[in-house]
DNA sequence: GTATAATGTCAGTCACCACTGACAGTCATA
DNA sequence: TATGACTGTCAGTGGTGACTGACATTATAC
């Protein structure tokens, strides 16, 4: 019976992210999180101690940390349309798979210290990496790009705002695909960095 | 005394306001809403008869209803640049006017009936209009516009993924400001539906 | 077969919280 | 000065929810 001790604890964890993303940390009793993952409520205090603790393991997973720097220094061709496509497409495959997690700490409610932190880093981080990959680009002659830094991050507005439309409001928007979505950002900007001169009608 | 019902009403609704966007619905208590709103917590029962009734009157005012489809008739110029960057603020100046209300409803957690449908409807029809402009403004042959749709909702995104980086991430990117994004957003726009000819390098 | 570790059951504690009733105070108006 | 509309105080009630302790149960390992 060692090896159940973990799976235990999984269920546990998984059971909290599901029901809290979904009602909230103050909207779940330890009860319904306990029952969900099949077990006892006593169960889940004699693995977590509190709720509160639960949460905390429950978030201690949200890090994909490394995964996109090394993507962008692994996978990019510096073909532009090419590499926006490929960073869309890894933004979101990141984001949703930390989905609930995020619903989570948008709900917020909870003060973990600093968990708020943590979070807000990594979009900061990928900030970074696309800037710099502008400016490179530029360098290699391949866009032309005033600002990179503001482009960059209105690139990433973009993303993030069709995320947390999807997340919210699924399908609110009828024929209208994430994967489209995407395609067209991507061409937009692919357009407007790739003009050799401005054009003034 | 007769003018006095109305204005503790709205001493009751703002501080619940305030503080379920803070710490959502079941975080606070009826006790702390009639305290921050310096009145007795039996004054508040007797308003609104109960908690959730409360929170339901406090969400009657999300309503900019009329408001967009007002503006799109009335304050355009159809120049492309300048009608971007209006829209872009009349979108935000609207939005940050109930910035407290659309945090209440993304922390959710409260179902009031109907209430979530009344919200998604805002931006599709910001979508329906913004797709019309764009279609409008390809037949003054002022544009080229091969997506509309995908176009106007793309431009939406960025707006939104901006107000809510802004709402529940401050200022986490230092020196980079709503009103910079604004504008290298429009340009981008502007850039990527003024091209005659697609330019291939 | 017995020790050990993990879980379940059950009854219960304690605090908090939405909500109520009874009574008293305040102020404007007639 | 009396009435009425509004608010405050206070002492409650009933329910719920996080968390506990004591004891029984199961499965595994030696």
């Amino acid at each position: 019976m060692r090896q159940n001790k973990q799976g235990t604890a999984e269920k546990l964890i998984r059971a909290a992210v599901d029901l809290i993303s979904e009602k909230g940390y103050n909207g779940v009793t330890t009860q319904e999180i306990a029952n969900a993952a099949n077990l006892s409520e006593k169960t889940l205090f004699r693995h977590f101690g509190s709720k509160q603790k639960l949460l905390e393991t429950s978030l201690e997973r949200f890090q994909y940390a490394e995964e996109m720097r090394i993507f962008f220094s692994e996978q990019l061709l510096w073909e532009l349309e090419n590499d926006l496509l490929s960073i869309s497409k890894k933004y979101h495959d990141i984001m949703n798979r930390d989905r609930k997690l995020i619903q989570i700490a948008i709900k917020d409610e909870v003060h973990i210290p600093g968990f708020k932190e943590r979070r807000l880093q990594h979009p900061r981080q990928l900030l970074t990496l696309l800037t710099d990959y502008l400016i490179t680009m530029n360098e290699k002659g391949k866009i032309v790009c005033s600002n990179p830094t503001m482009q960059a991050f209105t690139f990433m507005m973009a993303q993030y705002g069709a995320f947390i439309n999807d997340l919210e409001a699924g399908n609110n928007y009828p024929g209208i695909s994430l994967k489209q979505f995407i395609q067209e950002n991507v061409k937009i900007f692919v357009r407007s960095l790739t003009i050799s001169s401005p054009s003034t009608p």
